[in-house]
DNA sequence: CGGCAACGATACCGGTCCGGTATCGAGGGC
DNA sequence: GCCCTCGATACCGGACCGGTATCGTTGCCG
């Protein structure tokens, strides 16, 4: 007798159909239906009643569906009154370019919600510090894009994503299905500040070795506006963000993928963070590459 | 958070000590360890401080402790209250041979322990009735041996057993490490009473065929009895069972084993009875032969 | 009265989690 | 300095969970 299965018998008792209860509980019916039997054998009696024409407590489901809400209530004030003895605890988040969207929206919302006492906190960098703060302990965690020097952090892929060209609508290649750097290699190019990690510069900063005259950009917003107004060449992820108007992003056929990861500095990342990372893999259900880090949380 | 996840939690901040709580639990020490960090991972909160010299319970942690103890109190309560609003209920247990004696031990006891509301009937059957009573509907739920006609029944194998000889220890073939029938072909047999299992007869009475003359037995008791003073031969199941004095068993080799099983009538057995079966196969856990029945419950 | 729709039960499959064994690593004690 | 204790980690096999596909029964309706 778990409180998930608990959980599962209220539903049950409280739409008195299975079909429907399952979808309140966002599963199947299948595995619900076992689960109340199972539940049943536990108990070593019958709580529900089916009859083709619907389904009926019997005394004994009667008495269960009341104790089960106490018993859930009561352990919801029980975590809440734990993390509330463990004092006020503060998580600071670090974004980096289209990250931030992410942070700013499903994953906050989801941490917020599984803990409501924690104060959580989103800083936004731009493209000098790759890491967001990590490295320089301005944050707890860091979602940010590969690639970068990760020496003494610790990071797992979220998801993977093409890195596409982003052309003015109006460029005579913006209809092309997609683009090889060769084809750019006689446009302008933005420029990083001085200081932006190698790594990250080499992958981001379009042919390596040519001389670099665009504008500087600092972060994915002023990148786009560079394309807009100076005709330079942009470069971001594929697929997961709204252009501006004007703006046409064409997939680059022939650069690696860019992971977007989250990071934190190794040796025990503490509760707080572990528990960011796993909401932030389980937001983030699509990208299966599942690491051994994240496995061991 | 689960109650089974508290219950962990609540040994080792009573014990401090992750060794010793694992074996209060019957567990090992690593999954216990893993499990308290998920634990702390999932209230994002520490809840223990390991150090060196020992475990100590941090603020959150006194207070889990103090919350879980409640609320698996408040759990066993509506554990009860539930069983108790379905009334009294009554399981009718049938054994034959030996295996009462695995009913009224281990067995019933730990039924009796998981549902302590529950009125638990055993009735010991003869020979004259291998289903011990199910077919009749005398009982709900039989412990007996294979073989014997299951039509309409569902059986599940507990154990398998050798079959042995029962010779008088001063028996010229006692002393043998196993026999083969046609060792005994020239002894007495002990008769079935009339109207016996014919299945169950051919099995257990000896070579077939043969006249037999021996002592008319209902039970293993009066079939031991029959070898003690009337020279007969007996069978029974190898491994399990001390002899009276003055008898030894010797391994048959010659015969297929005998199935220790539980039996009910198919078709639905309600939630007393599948409970039964599954701490009867969780009772006899030796017995790794699972079968499609028992896993379906 | 026969097809049909609804609904819970069952069969089966793949992924995850749990508990086990073996081993590591860090701190005290002799 | 060596060992011994104790919690953490790595890894593995089996169980459980949730999913899809399908069945059986029942009541309804043309």
């Amino acid at each position: 007798m778990d409180l998930r299965t608990l959980r599962y018998f209220v539903a049950v008792a409280e739409e008195l159909h299975f079909g429907r209860a399952a979808a309140r509980l966002h599963m199947t019916q299948p595995p619900l239906s076992r689960a109340i039997k199972q539940l049943e054998t536990d108990l070593g009696c019958e709580l529900l009643r089916r009859s083709p024409t619907g389904v009926a407590l019997t005394p004994a489901g009667a008495a269960l569906l009341d104790e089960a809400r106490t018993l859930l209530a009561r352990a919801e004030q029980a975590r809440a009154r734990v993390v509330a003895a463990a004092g006020t605890a503060t998580l600071t988040i670090g974004t980096l370019a289209d990250s931030a969207e992410l942070a700013g929206t499903r994953l906050a919302a989801a941490y917020r919600h599984h803990h409501p006492g924690v104060d959580v906190r989103v800083r936004e960098a731009d493209f000098t510090d790759p890491t967001a703060g990590l490295r320089a302990g301005l944050v707890d965690v860091a979602l940010t894009r590969s690639p970068f020097d990760d020496t003494g952090l610790v990071t797992h892929v979220l998801r993977s994503d093409p890195v596409a060209a982003v052309l003015r609508s109006d460029d005579p290649l913006a209809g092309r299905d997609s683009l090889r750097l060769q084809d750019l290699a006689d446009r302008r190019w933005f420029r990083f500040p001085e200081g932006v990690d190698p790594i990250w510069r080499a992958f981001w900063a379009g042919p390596s070795g040519r001389d670099h005259d665009g504008p500087v950009v600092r972060t994915a917003h002023e990148c786009q506006q560079a394309v807009l107004w100076n005709g330079s060449v942009g470069l971001m992820p594929h697929g997961h963000h709204p252009l501006p108007e004007g703006l046409t992003a064409v997939l680059l056929a022939d650069m690696p993928p860019s992971h977007l990861v989250v990071a934190w500095r190794g040796a025990d990342p503490g509760p707080l963070i572990r528990s960011f990372i796993r909401i932030a893999v389980s937001v983030h259900r699509p990208a299966r590459g599942a690491s051994a880090e994240a496995a061991a949380l």
